[in-house]
DNA sequence: CGCGTTTACTTGAACTTTCAAATGATGCTT
DNA sequence: AAGCATCATTTGAAAGTTCAAGTAAACGCG
């Protein structure tokens, strides 16, 4: 522990600054689009479009709802509310676990997996035309990376943890 | 107009696959992160946190509401709702515009910017600490520019309108 | 076994966001 | 100056998210 309580902040630099200003102004904006798109076509924000997609791709349509939980990154009280929507629509299914008795596993049912054939198309094309349609290659490798640094020094268990390094 | 209707999708090849799971990991880990820190330091998320500072950064520390709403992305409905649980915290005042009485003024206050004067320093330390400490000088400006791109295809009005090519 | 702890998931209330409709002021246009 | 479209903002309800408990089953261990 160095002696400090508070030492004058660091400031973000101009190029930090305008980065970071990029960054919302980018982001927000495409999640505003998505969102809007698959609210449109599909009947559901970008988030439950994430979920069914897990699913689809899940052994057979089923996943335990922790498991899909953290897939999906969001927590699992989120995630019971989305689940009771979406079984609400008749797109997901809950069973019991047969191992695990507290368990449930999400499943998606045939309709749900319709509505997702539907709205995959569209879905792709909005984030290809505003995103991969737009930059280089180049630029989709450093994007990949830059996002795998930051998803790194967040991701575990102790995000909001004091670094302890 | 082309014939076909619809022709097959053009799905995203494995390093955009990549590009993208990255992307959603790493924005959305980072979104949640800021808002807890937000709501835990300073008792407010991450989008009010964006008009505090708009706001002070405004001439008076006035801005039209449709202009604050404009700047920080969000819709005029949202702003309102949001000026008023930031009014009943006292960190922000409506006045009316005086040279056009259908408008109102937002308003930091003084109390308003103490908040946000006690809340930025660890604001800037989170911003850091998950991006910039983390990414090179390089990076920085490749994500300068990355974002600059997408902002570019999705900013103006016509985001949501049908593509009239 | 018995008892405390952890794990899996749900619930309800408070809060935020969206959507459509309402209010009231401006400003053309005739 | 009257009428009508437009603009600035608000409102209320529905949908979604968070947070703090709550239930129930599984685990661990003396």
């Amino acid at each position: 522990m160095s002696t400090e309580p508070a030492a004058e902040p660091r400031w973000l630099s101009d190029e930090e600054q305008y980065a970071w200003q990029s960054y919302l102004h980018a982001t927000t904006l495409l999640e505003d689009h998505l969102d809007r798109q698959l609210q449109r076509d599909a009947g559901m924000p970008h988030v439950y479009y994430g979920l069914l997609v897990q699913l689809s791709r899940a052994p057979r349509r089923r996943m335990r709802m922790t498991e899909l939980a953290q897939n999906a990154k969001i927590t699992r009280s989120r995630l019971s509310h989305a689940v009771a929507r979406l079984e609400k629509n008749g797109w997901v299914r809950r069973e019991n676990c047969p191992s695990d008795k507290r368990g449930q596993l999400a499943h998606l049912t045939d309709e749900g997996m319709r509505v997702l054939e539907k709205a995959a198309p569209g879905h792709v094309a909005a984030v290809r035309g505003a995103l991969f349609d737009r930059l280089s290659p180049e630029q989709v490798g450093q994007l990949a990376e830059i996002c795998r640094v930051m998803a790194d020094g967040l991701q575990p268990k102790g995000a909001d943890l004091p670094w302890l390094r």
